[in-house]
DNA sequence: TCCACTATCACTTTTGAAGCGC
DNA sequence: AGCGCTTCAAAAGTGATAGTGG
């Protein structure tokens, strides 16, 4: 196995202990050392323009940066954060590779078409689930190791953005984030076997403008930019876990309460199966609100007129 | 006046309970 | 009684849009 390994502690041990007694982690086995041999000053920030004012965020880039060096990226960040598409060919997944564990997106040309045009996801009071959501596979993991996959979001730019000529444009600071907690993958811990076998898929996971403590349910603000970053953490023993991130480029977006960009909208209606009722013109006649029960007034006063 | 945000609408898909036959 | 299949209503999902408020 050519993890690297990590010896817990510090501000990176304080979050998995608080994230263990959380609901989303179910796991009690999750046990902690008490030396710290990772810390904050490790970071270097200027090589990423991710910065975020948790520390658990700080640590976990931190080690990002040795755990994952390999990372394919195929887009870049200018420095006023806007992204800068190195896409060259299209493929049908795309790999992240860190040290031997490999992640494969699942529908990585979809990710990619939204990505190109400037993917924008709606949050609401409720939480909005994604579209797309995040599905990969993993391979390279020891297949009788135990392990915890854990999906969060990260900033992906230090700016907040306004949409002005048809465009994305940066136009001041970000506001300081939300606490979100990370949210571990309900199958977790499981063999790496069994992670392999299967699709690893977050698509119960929404996005809020308010506040919540509901497990999967993250809070962030709008016109700012994210993205998504999966944890592969292994159980090593009683008193280990190595821990391999893979921030994913292809899911950047901009949180929003309604959609900017009318691209971005067609692109949704014509992949999203909930939203099939917008892909012809039709004229929508009001129902009669006087019959209370919805499926009532559907089968009373449907009527169809194609324009 | 502008624009981010919210509530509600009209649609589709998913889910789960109920009914039925074997 | 238990199982599998079908049916159908309710719940949950979507983007559109009009109204609100800072």
């Amino acid at each position: 196995m050519d993890l690297r390994k990590l010896q817990v502690g510090g501000p990176f041990a304080e979050y998995l202990m608080k994230a263990a007694t959380q609901k989303s982690f179910t796991r009690d086995r999750v046990r902690i050392p008490t030396i710290s041999t990772t810390s904050l000053e490790s970071s270097d920030k200027s090589s990423s323009d991710m910065g975020t004012p948790s520390s658990y965020l700080d640590v976990c880039q931190a080690y990002t940066q040795c755990s994952s060096s390999g990372n394919s990226g195929r887009h870049s960040y200018e420095e006023d954060g806007s992204e800068k598409s190195v896409l060259g060919e299209t493929d049908d997944c795309i790999q992240q590779i860190s040290g031997v564990i490999v992640l494969s997106l699942v529908e990585a040309n979809l990710w990619y078409r939204f990505l190109e045009l400037g993917t924008e996801m709606i949050i609401n009071k409720s939480g909005r689930r994604m579209f797309p959501y995040l599905q990969f596979s993993l391979r390279g993991v020891d297949p009788v190791g135990l392990y915890d996959v854990i999906f969060d979001i990260i900033p992906a730019s230090g700016k907040c953005f306004k949409f002005l000529n048809n465009r994305w444009m940066p136009v001041g600071k970000k506001e300081d984030e939300f606490k979100n907690h990370p949210f571990k993958h309900p199958d977790s811990p499981q063999f790496g076997a069994d992670w392999m076998m299967q699709k690893i898929s977050f698509d119960k996971v929404r996005l809020s403008n308010k506040p919540s403590t509901g497990a999967g349910i993250f809070t962030l603000h709008t016109l700012q930019k994210y993205l998504v970053r999966i944890s592969i953490v292994k159980h090593e023993g009683d008193d280990e876990l190595s821990v391999v991130e893979f921030p994913i480029r292809a899911t950047t977006f901009i949180a929003v309460t309604a959609y900017n960009n009318r691209e971005v909208t067609k692109l949704k209606i014509n992949s999203n199966p909930y939203s099939k009722g917008f892909r012809f013109p039709v004229k929508r006649v009001p129902l009669d609100l006087s019959i209370r029960k919805p499926s009532e007034r559907r089968k009373n006063e449907r009527i169809w007129t194609f324009l």
